[in-house]
DNA sequence: CTCAGTCATTGACTGCAGTCAACATAAACA
DNA sequence: TGTTTATGTTGACTGCAGTCAATGACTGAG
């Protein structure tokens, strides 16, 4: 944890999740195409990225301690060293900090989903994609933050829709494991991968959605969603009937 | 929360919707025993319930005229002839409004569940309810105050969660019809009706989720609710195996 | 080197949601 | 009837998210 605090300054969920990979922090300054063409950073560009970095690193650290709703964005800036005007500079709402955040749970994905290898089946790896998932959201992210992330993606009319992204890492794979599950017979083929897909993470979102507007007291978002998987493989993806 | 204080006279989604039926908008009212019992409303809750009900119908109608984000509390409140305090002695925010309006919408399921008669099958009473409510929602309540609905659910903390409450019409409609599937042998019969209809509506809920933060863009919601109805119909509910 | 154009930075400012202590009046009770 | 309690009403007030016009610093062209 020190360590990744003195190596890339580290805002990110890692700085009170666990460690993430670099690249990915830096990946919404790098996504500017001018960025990877010019050679230099140049000064401008690199104070940029450092302000926005002291920001997401200030936010984040001052969310753990309060809690999101109590604390200002005035607090962030002047933790930051900025001002206030600063912030809006490179988020639009104080809850943005929160999405920014949140693409990095991709990298915790990509990075479990080297496990995913020992797995026999591709039902197999769906679970346990799924239970990894969902453990890391209940104990990393937790009910809080993803509140704030739901009432972020439903309220603001930006195009930062993180939530239904199909681009994410986290689509993509499930996308390949029903490929996969196709291609071994394993799965119908009737149907296009990507639209189980989609029916499949829409499905999950209704369980991360409700786990979220009953604060996580209703069910076990874990072995609610887990349950819902296998069910999900047996009735809607697998050739074989139900017994 | 103090739904009972509701009045008979039609605030609701009728008041920029349609009609609905009378006996629905004084449910709430009805609901409240207390308020059977004794004979006389008394002078100061029928002042109360008044001032409700002009917080709401001044609420509804400005929302209408300018949309949800253009309008202040106080502007509501000068409207219905009263302090801006009052409005939060009925309303702990500014969108519980909407949220007790939704309630109303149960209303209009339920007027529409008589036409489910005609339906020979339980597979085509979901199909049919699950087009009556999609179109309901995406030609009268519209993307911009289901967003309302959803930021509000997902943002508060209170104890009015109307989106997962198993309570609604809607939840046991859905119960009902499963459980006559059931009964005729249309329907698998190793689970619970009760928890398939639990999947069923966290299901349909991904669908108005993701519609939502797409804002109506990405798909069209009574096409793909109908759709996602008739794969869950076939694969999670149905004894029969898939073709 | 210079100067114009670009872009990050600043903090005072606006607007509004939500609060609260004081008040008013109906209801309950004596 | 007078007294107490409960409950609805009020609007000035607080706090904070988000804005914006002015400022200053880098960049790149000539």
């Amino acid at each position: 944890m020190p360590r990744r605090l003195m190596a890339a300054g580290g805002a990110s969920f890692s700085l009170f999740l666990f460690p993430l990979i670099i690249s990915d922090i830096i990946r919404p300054l790098m996504a500017d195409t001018e960025e990877l063409q010019s050679k230099k950073p140049g000064k401008r560009k690199a104070r940029a990225m450092e302000t926005k970095r002291k920001l997401l690193e200030s936010a984040m650290s001052l969310f753990k301690e309060k809690g999101f709703d109590a604390v200002t964005v005035e607090e962030i800036t002047q933790r930051a060293g900025t001002a206030k005007g600063s912030f809006y500079t490179y988020f639009a709402t104080k809850s943005d900090i929160i999405v920014e955040e949140f693409w990095d749970i991709d990298a915790y994905y990509r990075k479990y989903s080297r496990n995913l290898k020992r797995c026999a089946t591709a039902s197999e790896k769906l679970t346990s994609f799924t239970r990894a998932q969902t453990r890391f959201v209940r104990e990393k992210v937790g009910v809080d933050m993803l509140k704030i992330l739901y009432a972020n993606q439903t309220s603001t009319y930006g195009d930062n829709k993180i939530i239904i992204d199909e681009s994410r890492f986290w689509f993509t794979l499930i996308t390949d494991i029903i490929s996969e599950g196709q291609e071994n017979g394993e799965f119908r083929t009737d149907l296009p991968a990507e639209q189980m897909a989609r029916w499949f993470n829409r499905t999950m979102r209704g369980n991360f959605l409700d786990w979220c507007i009953s604060s996580g007291q209703n069910f076990d978002l874990v072995e609610e969603a887990v349950s819902y998987c296998d069910n999900f493989i047996t009735t809607a993806l697998q050739k074989n009937t139900r017994s």
